[in-house]
DNA sequence: TTTACTTAGTTTACCGATAAACTAATTATA
DNA sequence: TATAATTAGTTTATCGGTAAACTAAGTAAA
């Protein structure tokens, strides 16, 4: 592997004008001289070894993005939304200018090592952490993280991006209310502690109360959020164990499957139950009937983070963090009127 | 960030004795000495530089997974086949002691660039490399590189990991004809010139002269394997402007995508047309009917291609490269006998 | 008793880059 | 003409580790 001394060996100069020739510092350089090493660089294919670079630079050009493998030999990447976030992700990254490193993780610590070993410049986080491991991040200052989808304690100098979580639940469910629906399921991750399923759910029952119907706790269907979680419940729907017309599910997976589930029983979507996911991925009009979901955009999302981050990086001080990302209803074929 | 001269400082020793703690070579340094230091280490939450590490070291544990970005714009992890494959290969990368730097790329340079910027001990490549890019980076000569579906000149030393592809197009081609089919058609991006396609074809047709049935030029289906092309290519088969009773699709998004633009002609799987789709993703099932598909199974790609490119990195060469992973039909709903 | 071998370290040099200070030659200014 | 400023570089020190050679004290063998 070819080295800067070389190169400045080659063109017969030090290893400083080489270092300014490929750093654009061309005041400090002949224009024949430039023209020459930039040749030899072009020849030999030579680029730059940046674990060198980093090492005096104190900056390495290298963002961690880390996701949560919450159950252990289960492969994060089979989910759609982390995957398509994900990927936005690392495609601003890298027109950014910066290097990916990706890790699944299971514990805080590992990634605080990790950060420490490569001496990354940033970090997202694309799950939600727990108030312990955040605060223990904090604590170390390592590098500039942003978060996505968490919620923090109103001090909290964290950087965050996350969804109008209240108002996907609360139109997701106005939109049933207003087809005629009466008795609506609230079908998520009940004892999760995060704000995001609360906010969903504040929202939900928000507008029932807006039309004056009164919660009931036998409409709150606590569960994983998992397709094969949606098949249980579907099929527990259509079997009348909960006395509705229809669910609003806070995934697009667990709204599937509960589809699924009610399809191999017999039991019609939408005529005899409609259902609301929530995320829009893909597969929502993949399937039949495709699936009127809460829309989120990724993209946005991941533009959001990124940004922050970077700004937070090179110290340019707009940070207006949390940045709160729009949702919106999709209408599709899962919800009928009644 | 605290360094390895200072955790020697605070204990009073040299920074070699406190390497020789890090790396496990006990034999050099006392046993009271190495709890002295292993306590500051840890009371510190010490983690080495592996930049500078790698610079002395002349490997990096890198090991950098690539994606070709086919199509500019497009986020290429919205394909739940690179997804998964990638989410495996990641946690097998990471359990073998190796950091993951991901990119898409668009410019083979690019590639060989990266991998030479970060010393990167190794390189996985998701998707097919053209020829003349093949052998560019063999010349090159930069690390040992695993290549997934690609077929090269026999004489290539590179290593590969494929699936039997020409089984797949065999099996899914015979399980239609013993379903009475005897005009079935071949829907796949045929221009490409990658053998994979070649190889299913070469199956589909074997089947069909062992059937006694003549191939017929009208049954094969030039088409781009998204979704959204097999919507075009169902809304067709439902004109009838092909003449068959069943369809082999090469990827689950094109036979997802005939399913629907079918489905939105009145046109019913597999009553009106038999569809057999190739991947085996999540969302065969997720659909209705559920695709009948020839399935492959990922998490074996991607432990063979770790461990080929591992044992070539640690020169434990026991390459018995190419490795061909094998695949099986997945009987569901969507093809019916006539 | 002399020499050889362990044990438990230390010292020095180096990996491949960059920052900062320095220099020699030329040109501009007082 | 003497001095200052500019141009086009070079030199030295350093980032945070590791390899390899070295050393001093204590123990074992001849």
């Amino acid at each position: 592997m070819i080295t800067l001394q070389q190169i400045a060996a080659e063109a017969g100069v030090s290893k400083m004008t080489v270092s300014n020739v490929i750093n654009g510092k061309f005041d400090k350089v002949s224009s024949q001289k430039i023209e020459l090493i930039q040749n030899i660089i072009e020849k030999n294919h030579y680029a730059p070894n940046l674990n060198a670079r980093s090492l005096v630079k104190h900056q390495s050009k290298i963002i961690a993005i880390l996701v949560n493998a919450f159950v252990l030999d289960y492969n994060v990447f089979i989910d759609p939304y982390i995957s398509r976030l994900f990927g936005e992700i690392e495609t601003i990254v890298r027109a950014a200018g910066y290097y990916t490193i990706v890790q699944t993780v299971d514990n805080i610590n590992d990634v605080i090592t990790l950060l420490r070993n490569w001496n990354a410049d940033g970090a997202v986080f694309l799950t939600p952490q727990s108030e312990e491991d955040l605060e223990l991040l904090l604590r170390q200052h390592i590098c500039p993280m942003v978060f996505l989808d968490n919620y923090f304690k109103a001090d909290s100098d964290f950087l965050s991006v996350k969804i109008d979580d209240y108002k996907g639940g609360y139109i997701a469910t106005k939109h049933l209310l207003q087809n005629g629906h009466r008795k609506i399921a609230f079908a998520s991750y009940l004892r999760e502690k995060s704000d995001v399923i609360s906010a969903r759910l504040q929202g939900y029952l928000d507008a029932l109360s807006e039309f004056g119907i009164p919660a009931e706790d036998s409409c709150l269907i606590d569960t994983f959020t998992r397709y094969e979680d949606g098949l249980v419940i579907g099929r527990d729907l259509s079997n009348r164990k909960y006395d509705v017309t229809a669910v609003f599910a806070t995934s697009d997976h667990l709204a599937l499957g509960i589809m699924k589930g009610c399809s191999l029983n017999g039991f019609i979507v939408p005529n005899d139950l409609s259902v609301i996911g929530f995320d829009d991925l893909d597969l929502c009009t993949i399937a039949t009937p495709e699936l009127t979901t809460i829309a989120q955009d990724l993209h946005e999302k991941a533009q959001s983070a990124v940004q922050l981050l970077i700004s937070a990086i090179t110290d340019t001080q707009q940070t207006s963090s949390p940045v709160v990302c729009d949702v919106e209803l999709k209408i599709r074929q899962t919800v009928q009127s009644r």
